[in-house]
DNA sequence: AATGAATGAGCGTTCATTCAT
DNA sequence: TATGAATGAACGCTCATTCAT
């Protein structure tokens, strides 16, 4: 997923289509992608991906009932490949859970420092607000994602209940994202991802170690707490 | 700010204009709020601001020469808001450093739980990717909120180099962010941000009283480090 | 008129206005007539002839019902100005009716060579198309310059009966207007002026000097005719 | 040409269209011709045209990118045809010169009788004070509309130098231009077309037959000069 | 006498969409 | 499959005009 680009967009396999067809299906995804990442989310207005992938604006009827019917094949794909580029490289092996944990932080500052991330996730994100569509799709691919971090957690701190676990994960899945948000691909704090990084790994790594049961359910006071760490 | 709405735009004053023109001003930039908040960057057309102000198209024009102007106004507007907003809070006295850095925490996370903060910044951030004013003055805006986190961690960890401490404000303010974006008004996971908090603040604290100075600057192998925490 | 500027629009006196009237009176009016030169009719917009002379589009109102009603009296202006040019300088006294026909032309010639006249007459001729006022005005213009050459060829040759001479000096006139446009103030044809006027004089002097009764009525087969000559 | 109307556009062929659009093209354009001639250039709107040949506005926008690239094509058209008219009438045998460049007055003058040269030569001009694309295109087609001019001038008079024969056709030219503008189609003048028509004739030929090598040089006195007549 | 504020109509243009070819 | 042609709605913006101040 660090070096995911437009090539790698996952399309779905055309119903009963011919081969013809799903190039045309594929040529004018991808063409839409390009724009998404290129010129945002206001680019993609169907003259412009007839344009880009060389077919009229009619065609594309042909291929999709409606505008809204490709940005939702669009989005499809998108999180499909992102989620498939989560699968393959969360099972890189890694000696302890703490350097796999160590190793998950990385790839995902690396993927921040991607164009397509950098470009497409802040894109996601705005649709997400007003297309429950949009958002139901990015959440379950963050869901997916949190899987991993989530047996991480457990491996490394098997005594904290299935419900904070998720919050940790979480915790580490947004702050994460956070970052990369700002010091991303074409951020003007791109160039502390390195240090950036570390901080995760430390702060993370402490912690997921350190959070005992029942420290951060409701009932205590939020402002008390932090005297006790 | 946590509970900052429509009513609370801070609207600068029209020059030698009439009463009834300073009106119109904050008609039209309450009005673009309220779309960017409900329906997003997209439903800002200069016919929509209108109607949802009361005044006919051409009378928008005669306010703002533009539509970039009318934008770049409510940005202002917007940015200056919350900015005020920071100033007020971050003055709230505290006993010690860490009650302080644990109320910003807190701050923070109330204010992601609300809607106008929850819809205007994933818009602000989106509108960044295309438009460098927009980029230049969000950036400003979180620059000037990093002020504080700063002068906190200088307080903690005296011992740790200005760019160091300057790269850690940066990690807990985009890791703020990012748990807004998460678990912000009307998230899915908002019910969780006590808890985020909680472990938000527990994380920073340890992260800021043991940094040691060096310690996450280049050189260092990051997937090395974790261990060592 | 061969010098002719927007200083010397001859503007009519406001009836019953005060000092101050009369002072905003002309500055509109001026301020059109210099846009009317050098940005054409299509510039006559309320808004730029305000901006023009320092005035708001709504003060404007006050001064003319309507915009038409500034256009006229703008036409009305620059008319009465022209005609005033006119009569100075046909009284210039000559001491050969020939002399002062050529003296005539020159005169046209050196006009047609002025921004104001290079650029207001082209304007005139095309607003005159569609708008029967000013078709009535310009014709007006036009025939009052007439008078002086009719009486230049009643001078020169008095068999010609009126109505020849009315028509022989419309061919001068119009003649001259032709040339005008071709060869007059920033055309590509302006430096050929002094040879046109050569041509012109020589030519009009010919065919005023030896018309003969009867020869351009009807009846006579124009393509016949020249070999007569 | 000298019954030149709407009908005789010369419209381009679309290239790879299918027959329909072809007929839309030339309703377009001929639409855009019957505006300019019936209401003036100001009536070229989008809107106007799309009325007027019964198609919406948006589909103008199909056929030509842009209002001017309509424009442009449209006087494309327009001169196109007239330089044909130009070319076929231009090639009728005559007698001898004298007679062929009585009849190419009389051409022109029954063409200024024409409600269609009447309306869209104004318009032209007008046109080319502000636009140097109509300017340019409209001073090429005087220009070509010159050179039978020369060549006849050439034949009558062969002693006058090249230069001083372009100066002599221009005169012509601009001078027969002068008389249409005042004594055209629905001019008030327009009965004694025939009468301007025998003086243009008469005055023409005789300076063409008696214009003396450097007689229209600089270096003379102008005023001079006519006496010699 | 002058400005500020507002309107309704219209401008050129872009949009997603439909449908015949 | 793919294009050409057409539509209706909306876009940002300018216009002449009106009216309260």
């Amino acid at each position: 997923m660090s070096d995911f680009t437009v090539q790698d967009l996952k399309i779905r396999a055309r119903e009963g289509g011919y081969v013809r067809g799903q190039e045309g299906l594929e040529r004018i995804l991808k063409a839409a992608l390009t724009l998404l990442i290129e010129h945002g989310a206001s680019a993609l207005t169907m003259r412009r991906i007839a344009a880009e992938c060389g077919l009229k604006a009619g065609n594309i009827a042909y291929y999709f009932a409606s505008k809204e019917e490709l940005l939702r094949e669009l989005l499809d794909a998108i999180i499909n490949s992102f989620e498939g580029a989560f699968d393959t490289i969360y099972q890189t092996p890694g000696a302890t859970p703490d350097e796999r944990l160590a190793r998950v932080v990385t790839f995902i500052f690396e993927d921040a420092n991607t164009k397509a991330s950098a470009r497409i996730f802040p894109e996601l994100w705005a649709m997400s607000n007003h297309d429950p569509f949009v958002r139901d799709r990015v959440e379950e691919m963050y869901a997916r994602g949190r899987v991993v971090l989530n047996d991480l957690i457990a491996e490394i701190n098997p005594a904290l209940p299935a419900d904070e676990r998720e919050t940790l994960a979480l915790f580490m899945s947004a702050s994460m994202e956070g970052v990369g948000f700002f010091a991303g691909y074409e951020r003007p704090a791109s160039a502390k991802l390195p240090a950036l990084e570390r901080i995760a790994i430390k702060s993370f790594l402490h912690v997921v170690h350190t959070l005992q049961p029942g420290e951060i359910s409701a009932g205590l006071k939020p402002g008390k707490r932090p005297r006790a760490t």
